[in-house]
DNA sequence: GTAATACACAACAGGTTGTTTATTATTATA
DNA sequence: TATAATAATAAACAACCTGTTGTGTATTAC
């Protein structure tokens, strides 16, 4: 018995096709993508790469899983802090230090996101990631935006608004060369989301 | 000397294009559309199609240049009101009149809006929407988020979040079939933006 | 060392693209 | 209304990409 996932073969050709899908998606944008790109730039034939995978959408999906899945671990791996602050819970926010943590995910894995979030990338992954970024920092506080009868603005806007707003910080972040570093992303990313772009702007005290 | 742009078979033709552009977006999403597709759909031959756009993508560019231009129609009408509240400024804001106007043009247009704003969409008209927006509502204003020194966050993330934020509400009211009207967007819209989500959720007052 | 198997190579039919041709149908205009 | 202008059609074309398959070779795990 054999495991194709150890087999350096396969480990190798994986990460070739990979490193070459994210070059690409950065030079010429994923619709404009063919398969043959790939296997050119991969330096691999182009029947290796459908023994892997489908199509070009189906290595998009698997690549975007895996990001995903990793962003879910850092989430489980800052629970108890972020029950401790649903406990206590005066601000609907999740804690600063998941916030720090997905920021860092986010600066290592910086090729691949800057490419998929960035204009010639994967809107249906933005999609997903914006929701996955309200449940995570915001819905699972039963405190916080839950209480729909309060609102002076309908809660769907609400999430809807947090959501691509963070996506819409991370994606500039990206595309402007990372210069901040991940703890001070997390720092921006609070404050303009909790207070607002008046006080953000330095304009509220 | 006979006008292109009058002949009754041409204004016919260009407009079944878009039409059958439109349907297939929310079928199929744009990437997958082939000229093929839409010339099937729209019921013309497809060196017709040719005869008109160079590819699917010049198509799509002219549809969403046209969104474009009658947005900006839309602010230099009401660019009195705009020069008007810069002038006697305290908010960094649009005039309410605008935001209305502009929510109106997205009601009537919600067909091809839905389509390119939809998951299904266009990733590139996204970005430049976000930039029109940025620029129509907050850009023009001197005295509001320029003033780089006075930032607890960097301008350019200010910018980042408010113009993808206005998207991403205006997103959700086309996704969710547009129950509120462009009235009750537009107040929606200011609210969230302007006082943040705290206040927007009825949690600060 | 040896068996397993991932990979390269090459060929295949089927589909899309963008262009061009001759022909037909529709339109603007005098 | 007659007629000249021209948009639309049908059909064919090479070029390209797709997804699949079969054979032989090279690499790997055990």
């Amino acid at each position: 018995m054999r495991d194709i996932n150890t087999d350096l073969r396969v480990v190798r050709t994986k990460e070739s096709i990979r490193h070459a899908l994210v070059e690409l998606i950065n030079e010429k944008g994923f619709e404009a993508i063919t398969v043959k790109d790939i296997t050119t730039r991969a330096k691999i034939n182009r029947g290796t790469f459908y023994a892997h995978y489908q199509d070009k959408f189906d290595l998009m999906t698997k690549c975007e899983e895996k990001i995903m899945l990793d962003m879910s671990k850092i989430t489980k791996q800052n629970f108890p802090s972020v029950i401790a602050a649903l406990e206590t819970d005066s601000q609907p926010l999740a804690p600063f230090s998941l916030t720090v943590s997905l920021s860092e995910y986010l600066n290592i894995n910086s090729g691949f996101m800057k490419a998929v979030l960035g204009p010639k990338g994967d809107l249906s992954f933005q999609t997903r990631l914006k929701e996955f970024m309200w449940e995570t920092l915001y819905g699972n506080n039963p405190n916080a935006f839950i209480k729909e009868e309060n609102f002076l603005v309908p809660g769907q806007y609400l999430a809807s608004y947090m959501g691509t707003a963070i996506i819409g910080v991370i994606q500039q972040w990206l595309e402007s060369g990372r210069k901040e570093s991940p703890q001070e992303m997390a720092r921006i990313l609070t404050t303009i989301t909790v207070n607002g772009p008046y006080f953000a702007a330095g304009l509220k005290k």
